[in-house]
DNA sequence: CTGAAAGCGCTAACAA
DNA sequence: TTGTTAGCGCTTTCAG
């Protein structure tokens, strides 16, 4: 900040006078829709690099009742899965002259839907949400004045949404686990209250069940609490007698294999661990873990994209589920 | 989106006609900050009630001449020391009436300069940037027509800014190393545009130095290529014959853990290690890596706060430098 | 305590 | 091709 702090920054009428035309003239020119004569051309742009005129975006959001502006929620940043997807929705607005705020809902319904009040005070053209775990209400999304994509969890079936396909994922973890032959396999599963997780899991279950297991083989262990752990699941693990574990995310697993390696079990020769979401890490553990990965910037950028197209009122692809694929490592 | 989507939001005329009052009255009803009969306060609030009124921040920013709204710029929030960061930021502007746009640099500071442009365009209050590795210009930064703040990467000692002491983590390092009688310390630098970096590595030697190390015990390796890897940096370390590694991040620790162990080099008898950023992983592996913790979120907040503050004109601490920690665990 | 009127910076008819 | 004018939704004098 420098001493030109308090200047007011120059506006559309200070370029217009430095270049001796009208207001109008220089919107004209600037926004290059309709012709302008090229010597008064000119001697705009050179109004506006003297002057370092920024034209306001809020002031042209007022008078076109568009801002520009998108908004994206989570419910926490730090959980891996979401910069990627940030990243890659961003970018794609970035690209198309629009820029996000980003707001965080701490898993709480309530919150989030002040943030959506907020973001819609602040006029946002659409809405990128991964909305909270619990108190999903449809009705209140159906009222909103803007589009609004439910990104990564989806609550319901009908409201647009950008996700990867979980049946996919259980049905991925699932027969590799089989084609290998592991006979006891063991699913952790996260916040039941996410449909994303109850998804995956009844696709593991089902796969299995149609390839010959007895449900007496399955054990689905509840694994909510330890979504940045694992460590807290290795007794139930044990317990369970199993010979191949599916965690809900890379961070579980790998408290999971230290666990077991602690109590002298091998990985993966006693027991396999497949992870979930392939964070880089994977392949620099020892074992590397066998992980499923999820395009998730890819997902935001196509999330992004199909926003944008519904606010234009263009024909978007509104159901977007994208594919995943399972990267082998040591530990199956 | 419902079938309302085309109807026009209520503006503060549709409250002031619905109260049978004046906009002005309507406006300084919910300010609240000049008396209103209570009579009328309670037929306006009944008329935002149910036209589910919502003020524009955009007309009132026009008129105010501020936005209520900040830039957050990163490289790229995939990078885990980001988004704790982002984190606090967030919340901090959030609890005190600000919202946040992200935005990546992608390390370009071309982009970066056009994505300052993009962010006063829309009259944002005030700015965080964790700036581009190369191209930065105090120039440009002093010109800035609002409050900038240096997050985490500082490259200006002058200008404001919010880091983490790199001349404590390098301390931190090396006296732990010291205290355990390693002879050959190897610390694998950064980005060496970075001056973060820079600190760190100096003060590292620096110390080391101070306890009676001679400058040929102690190796310095560029490890700038393998910031997510660290496979790579295998072989120069264990060319240099070191008895112990201060990776630059977390996963360059892991990766040179595990070319480690694949050389049958055992951690920490032969070769300890130390990371950096303590991500969760940290005491997930087996071995549980030794590393460094640097508060981000709190970073985030407090650089936040303060930028707060100097949009208000307030004093404020502009010199923002946080304590990091070492966190102990099998690899030193 | 309340209303009328001006204006924030910009764009879009409508004229010229 | 250019200027004039009105108005986006809001706050804020200035009068009552």
């Amino acid at each position: 900040m420098s001493d030109d702090q308090k200047k007011r920054s120059p506006t559309i009428s200070d370029v217009a006078r430095e270049a001796g035309v009208s207001t109008s003239t220089v919107s004209r020119a600037l926004s290059r829709k309709i012709p302008v004569h090229p010597s008064t051309m000119t001697r705009i742009e050179a109004a506006v690099a003297k002057l370092n005129y920024q034209p306001s975006v809020l002031a042209r959001g007022l008078k076109e009742g568009s801002s520009r502006t998108l908004g994206l929620i989570v419910p926490d940043i730090t959980n891996p899965v979401f910069p990627a997807a940030a990243l890659g929705a961003e970018s794609e607005a970035l690209s198309q002259g629009y820029q996000v705020f980003l707001a965080h809902s701490h898993e709480d319904s309530v919150l989030e839907s002040q943030l959506i009040q907020l973001m819609l005070q602040r006029k946002v053209d659409g809405l990128l949400i991964a909305s909270a775990a619990e108190g999903f209400c449809r009705e209140k999304w159906l009222q909103l004045p803007v589009p609004v994509i439910q990104l990564i969890r989806k609550f319901d079936d009908q409201l647009p949404y950008a996700i990867c396909d979980q049946d996919q994922i259980g049905q991925l973890a699932a027969s590799h686990l089989a084609m290998r032959g592991y006979q006891r396999p063991v699913i952790i599963t996260g916040n039941q209250a996410l449909p994303l997780y109850r998804q995956r899991k009844d696709s593991f279950i089902r796969t299995l069940l149609r390839a010959g297991y007895s449900s007496d083989a399955i054990t689905v262990l509840d694994g909510s609490q330890w979504r940045n752990e694992g460590l807290g699941m290795v007794q139930s693990v044990i317990a369970s007698k199993t010979d191949a574990v599916f965690a809900s995310c890379d961070m579980q697993a790998l408290g999971i294999a230290r666990g077991l390696l602690a109590a002298n079990i091998k990985i993966p020769g006693d027991v396999a661990i497949i992870g979930m979401d392939n964070l880089a890490l994977c392949h620099l553990m020892t074992p590397a873990i066998t992980s499923i990965r999820q395009p998730l910037k890819d997902l935001g950028k196509k999330a992004m994209s199909s926003l944008l197209s519904m606010i234009r009122d263009q024909s978007a692809e509104t159901h977007i589920k994208v594919s995943c694929w399972l990267n082998p490592g040591e530990t199956t």
